[in-house]
RNA sequence: GGCGCCUUGGCCGAGUGGUUAGGCAUGGGUCUGCAAAACCCAGUACACCGGUUCGACUCCGGUAGGCGCCU
């Protein structure tokens, strides 16, 4: 299966990690995670770590806060690698942004110069948001026109850009739709909605028997970073008690779920299939698949 | 049995005689270095029956259900 890369996108739950082990063992294929949690070390069973082997999974400490951007070459140079030793890349994921970016060539425009971030939050904060788009619109008007000045985020990073002499404001590349780094197959795991929060349900209550409380508690006093604080269930075990904790993390898992599918109905040329039966069967499917992708591709 | 209180959209929860509270959830949308994130848009509810009134979710009476106290 020279040069194709099968990306394999789905839901949490929706069983990518055994359908991609399950692959590995029909192909000689490597699997390169594209998860933005997963690349945290110490939170295996929150996040929902693969027992089998994945790169770029716990590559960062709970401290370290994490972006797109300096994953994207990670991942990249991952695929590439894998490529020159003659196997199969496989991006599992189902961060969409990272799953995106770790095919694609995004093109991100580059990272806040050091301490503009927290100046910028901070006129938008003090000066209020009007303003801070006011002032967005005079360094540029076209990102300003774009942006909702209630959107804090992408406001502040405008304006960050637009001070460097760079802008939000997309050069080629779109998020959806665009192209490859190299010829791909892209397949979406596909689980009927009540049989993905049946499993959910389960693997919640499965996390805090396997122990998600120690490791919550082991992970706190890493000081997460800003982005590490938004995994799943982090706060709600560290709050709640415990019958509570569970159904928000249940909750909150099931809403994710849910933005998930977004992304995977917006996936440009994504081949959808089913993923509830066993992952041998559907990982057979994927690889006959990408036999045929490639027997098309060939001149 | 008697007395008192309560009953608001999927959930929580304000409120007023006549302009949509709000939050959460849900659905749709946006998205280029925080994405398991952030932002935008949408849904017209007041337990039931009758009365007062130009007009009641809001006042009065009754019915049902719930809570509390009393004999």
């Amino acid at each position: 299966m020279v040069d194709l890369v099968i990306g394999l996108f789905g839901p949490t739950a929706s069983g990518k990690s055994d359908v991609a082990a399950a692959v590995t063992a029909l192909i000689p294929a490597e699997v390169v995670s594209a998860d933005a949690m997963q690349v945290y070390d110490g939170l295996p069973i929150l996040t929902n770590r693969s027992p089998y082997p994945e790169r770029l999974v716990g590559i960062w400490p709970l401290s370290h806060t994490a972006s797109v951007g300096e994953y994207a070459p990670l991942a990249h140079a991952a695929v590439d690698e894998i490529l020159a030793a003659g196997r199969t890349p496989l991006v599992v994921g189902g961060t969409g942004l990272y799953f995106r970016a770790a095919l694609a060539e995004l093109e991100l425009p580059p990272p806040p110069l050091p301490g503009a971030r927290e100046r910028w939050e901070r006129l938008y904060d003090d000066a209020g948001a009007e303003a801070a788009h006011t002032r967005l619109a005079e360094l540029d008007w076209d990102a300003a026109a774009r942006l909702h000045p209630n959107d804090r985020r992408r406001v502040v990073r405008a304006l960050e850009l637009a001070e460097a002499g760079s802008s939000l404001v997309p050069q080629r590349e779109r998020l959806f739709g665009g192209s490859w780094r190299h010829p791909t197959l892209v397949v979406a795991l596909d689980v009927p909605k009540p049989e993905l929060e049946r499993r959910i349900a389960e693997r919640t209550r499965r996390m805090f028997e396997r122990g998600i409380e120690d490791e919550v508690r082991r992970a706190y006093a890493a000081k997460p970073s800003q982005t590490a604080a938004a995994i799943i269930g982090l706060h709600e075990v560290a709050s709640l008690p415990r019958e509570e904790a569970v159904g928000a993390v249940i909750a909150r898992t099931r809403r994710y779920a849910a933005y998930q599918r977004k992304w995977l109905r917006r996936l440009d040329g994504v081949v959808i299939v089913a993923a509830d039966r066993p992952p041998e069967e559907t990982a057979a499917e994927i690889v006959a698949l990408a036999r045929t992708r490639e027997r098309l591709s060939r001149p």
